[in-house]
DNA sequence: TGTACATCAGTGAACGCGCGTTCACTGATGTAC
DNA sequence: TGTACATCAGTGAACGCGCGTTCACTGATGTAC
């Protein structure tokens, strides 16, 4: 039996304090998840140290925390990816930067990566695409700006960006997923990847 | 309370027919899951048509039987590959038709491809890599032709064939993971990976 | 300043469920004599 | 050919478990007067 966390009973007014703490709790057992069955209500409830029924008034049922940790992911994911764009100058930097945050953001947190593309939101369905993508737009941008410098010569920044985004996926899942398989660096298969987009001049150099 | 399945018991030595008639059942099950947990022990049973206990002389726990349907379903893709392969004539041709036949897999039994890669098995990691990455072999094979051929620059197949690996898998994986978006086709995205790596000209007239 | 009361955060016990696994068994099938 | 018996495929009942969820509740905190 594991010992349960010490908790403060929150001040009155201070209700969605327990909220945050809940999801908080939800990404540490994502982090250290290498069973999938494990993030149940109870599991989550017993991280945070609270009774499996003080999750009720912060969320509807365990399906509306999960869906409240793919949100926060994928917004810390845009975040990271921003960052990680505005540390860089050219174009094609800020693309290799944005493509090196997304897969350390996959390694780095591998269980929260994971349910982000799990779980597919049918209440999204009526968006072009689902907010939480907006880390995309990012790519796009940086693909434009590689063309507008010249250093890129797709017509198509749009498609470019998919192309790239379905390849950081693939070396984010696929790689962790067989250990025993002899990949090469991650680092040397992005940039294979790369260079087919912005052209044969890999960008280490830049940014 | 959905009806079981007609069943008639085995003849005597007959019972590794049930080994089999469990492996269909799970499969089956794999092929029309949408919900995650429902691979249980049980419900293999209930769709074999059989009590459950009666998988246990069979298989040492639920474990096991998910072990087999990885190690089949593998083989499955290995031959699919080797089948498109065969079936045509260039080494870019052929590497083309693997790619779209590891697709065409995928898109046809998901819950099959899906957990090819959710359970790490442990007990290969003595090998350099899993018999069951023995597919991927042949994309070495292929593009190894391609640059006996002439058709290929590649100095490296081994780690072009990686590359075009990571990019099917996120083919493979992203695309149904994200119905919202709006993709572009999928032969379009692999036409730009397989360009990439063979060269400018798409092999969609070739072989 | 004191006190009755409303409010609010969080709890403990209980529910029904399906799970993986065990156990002693049953009943049909083949075999020895 | 007949019959007793061993073997084998598969079963039914039961176990303990953790799950998601509900319910009536408790006890501390703030508020009205």
């Amino acid at each position: 039996m594991e010992k349960a966390r010490q908790r403060t009973v929150n001040r009155r007014g201070q209700g969605t304090a327990l909220r945050q703490d809940i999801l908080d709790a939800a990404a540490r057992l994502l982090a250290a998840s290498t069973a999938r069955g494990s993030i149940t209500l109870r599991a989550i409830a017993r991280e945070t140290g609270v009774a499996a029924p003080s999750i009720y008034p912060h969320f509807a049922d365990r399906d509306a925390i999960l869906d409240a940790v793919v949100g926060r992911t994928f917004e810390q994911l845009r975040e990271a990816g921003a960052e990680a764009a505005a540390s860089a100058g050219s174009g094609a930097g800020q693309v290799r930067a944005i493509c090196l945050a997304y897969l350390d953001f996959a390694r780095r947190y591998p269980g929260q990566y994971r349910i982000l593309f799990e779980r597919t939101p049918d209440n999204v369905s009526g968006q072009t695409y689902p907010d939480g993508i907006a880390a995309f737009d990012l790519l796009v941008h940086g693909i434009e700006k590689c063309v507008a410098e010249g250093s890129a010569t797709g017509a198509d920044p749009f498609l470019d960006a998919q192309t790239l985004w379905v390849a950081l996926h693939g070396l984010a899942t696929l790689v962790p997923a067989t250990p025993a398989f002899p990949w090469r660096p991650a680092e040397e298969l992005l940039d294979r990847h790369l260079a087919a987009i912005l052209g044969p001049h890999p960008a280490r150099t830049v940014g």
